[in-house]
DNA sequence: CCATATACCTAACTTAGGTCAGGTATTTTG
DNA sequence: CAAAATACCTGACCTAAGTTAGGTATATGG
């Protein structure tokens, strides 16, 4: 344990030291950290003044300073908003554009070289995503989303891909009972993203079947992930998302090759029942009134 | 790749984010982090000034004004060097040291917090031991060290405890021939540790027989320091000794358990030779001409 | 419709961190 | 032994970042 604290301080002063590199790919442009996040956070859409501040976690005076040096040098233009007029949108001229596509050139190549040094890049990139996800756990967010839209593709993907790993015989997902879109969109159900700095996750679906009858689907976490209890959350949240819909039962299905799945149901309040369907990848059955 | 780059980028981020977090760790103590990290690096040894600037990356005028600042706060207090009246010599008052153990329980407690988040804390270990090394490439030192000492201690039961891992059969330090410390020490040979931020993270022995001839003992590398190219640069640096020692001939036997071994040899210009001592645990044997 | 809240702004100030020019005491070197 | 180099110091100055106090325009709720 002694031994693991060390190790833990090391990584610390590793990445502290690190991170004094990092913030000068930034200043490498002859401008102070503040204004090239603002530009940042700008290219990356976010255009409201009050979204900018929240997110770079800085005073609205100070927004504004930042704000008036980038107009001053012609990188941004601030407008009134059209539907509240004290609100300001901010936007990237063409001299602003051009900046932030040079930023992120900088950073991409500094990626690049971080990999580049590597003999197994694969074994630093899962690194680096479990370190990343163990650091930004108190940022991971969870968010209703399109069950057709890019971050649910992404993650039934990788769910789907686990599967056929976990699974004495393969996945294939046309065989298995797939939901239907339309069933996990509200009001009858819905799809949840868990995103850490916007790459997704973890993700869970509830599909409703009318009847005040909903099945858990599609429960999956990143890897990376794994470890700082998002399943749980990501459960909790799909449950009172069930409530608040009406719904006063919910079933889900599972497989023996999943038993961590199986343990945190039986941990939060789940009681195995018989077979309700007949996936031909599901072994256990689950249900939890509400 | 595009991916790849994403996710580093990603880490970028989080580990900017959370060094924000670390740092307060430091402000909590309502002190700013420069004389925070000046009572740290003391408290850790660090007692010339100049060693202290170098280990911070702080200029002279800066290092004096933090310096008086703390004296006048009662925690530090500098004498003039013994060996050369021009160098001061920093130490921790009673008051200081309290300080100090302040700041250490506050990074234990913080080191501690991070793993117990975490369900599997050596996966999340292992992730942050690699990152670290990573990050900290350019700054892993090679330094002489007493073959009896901890840190050569330390690398020696790690190599050990790997290679009954590795090999068929287990290791039995006992069994295998065991260099004489003695023979790993100058001026008949050396024993070289590197280190990261202090962890040793690899080991060589350099062991003298006598008539100009000389054993290549006890490579090794700790897992999280692979890949970044360590075991070439302990081996030239064990070269460059040899070389220093007047030294002719290099010599060297391993096992095809550990063919990265073997195939750094063949690529560094050794060349393989018939069996030259009765070591159980050695298959192949090789030699260099310096 | 008016009091209050909200969204953003400006000006003046503070702190941390860093640079520059120059100074003193000591050691090293030709 | 004198000139040059070294180690540290001081004072003056600068920038980035953050805070405080107050101001203006717009939206909103009783």
């Amino acid at each position: 344990m002694d031994d693991a604290i060390k190790r833990v301080r090391r990584f610390n002063r590793a990445v502290t030291a690190a991170v004094g590199a990092l913030d000068e790919s930034f200043l490498g442009r002859g401008r102070p950290l503040g204004s090239a996040r603002v530009i940042n956070a700008i290219g990356h859409g976010r255009t409201d003044v009050a979204v900018l501040r929240e997110y770079l976690g800085v005073e609205t005076s100070l927004m504004s300073r930042l704000l008036r040096g980038l107009e001053d040098d012609g990188l941004v233009e601030t407008v009134v908003s059209t539907q509240d007029a004290r609100r300001r949108v901010v936007h990237l001229t063409k001299a602003g554009a051009a900046e932030f596509r040079a930023y992120e050139r900088l950073s991409n190549t500094q990626a690049k070289a971080m990999l580049a040094g590597h003999a197994k890049p694969e074994e630093l990139l899962a690194a680096m995503d479990l370190v990343a996800s163990v650091l930004g756990r108190d940022r991971v967010t969870i968010e209703e989303a399109d069950p057709r839209g890019d971050a649910a593709r992404y993650c039934l993907d990788a769910y789907y891909e686990e599967l056929s790993h976990r699974f004495e015989h393969g996945f294939d997902v046309s065989r298995s009972r797939d939901p239907v879109a339309a069933q996990m969109v509200r009001p009858r159900g819905v799809f949840l993203v868990a995103r850490s700095d916007d790459l997704p996750v973890g993700c869970v679906g509830l599909k409703g079947g009318g009847q005040g009858v909903a099945e858990i689907k599609r429960l999956w976490v990143a890897p990376s992930a794994r470890g700082i209890g998002l399943s749980k959350r990501l459960m909790a949240d799909a449950e009172r998302i069930a409530r608040e819909l009406s719904i006063k039962t919910l079933r889900l299905d599972t497989n023996r090759a999943l038993p961590e799945a199986k343990q945190l149901y039986l941990k939060t309040g789940w009681k195995e029942i018989d077979r309700f369907n007949d996936d031909p990848y599901a072994d256990s059955f689950f249900e939890k009134r509400l």
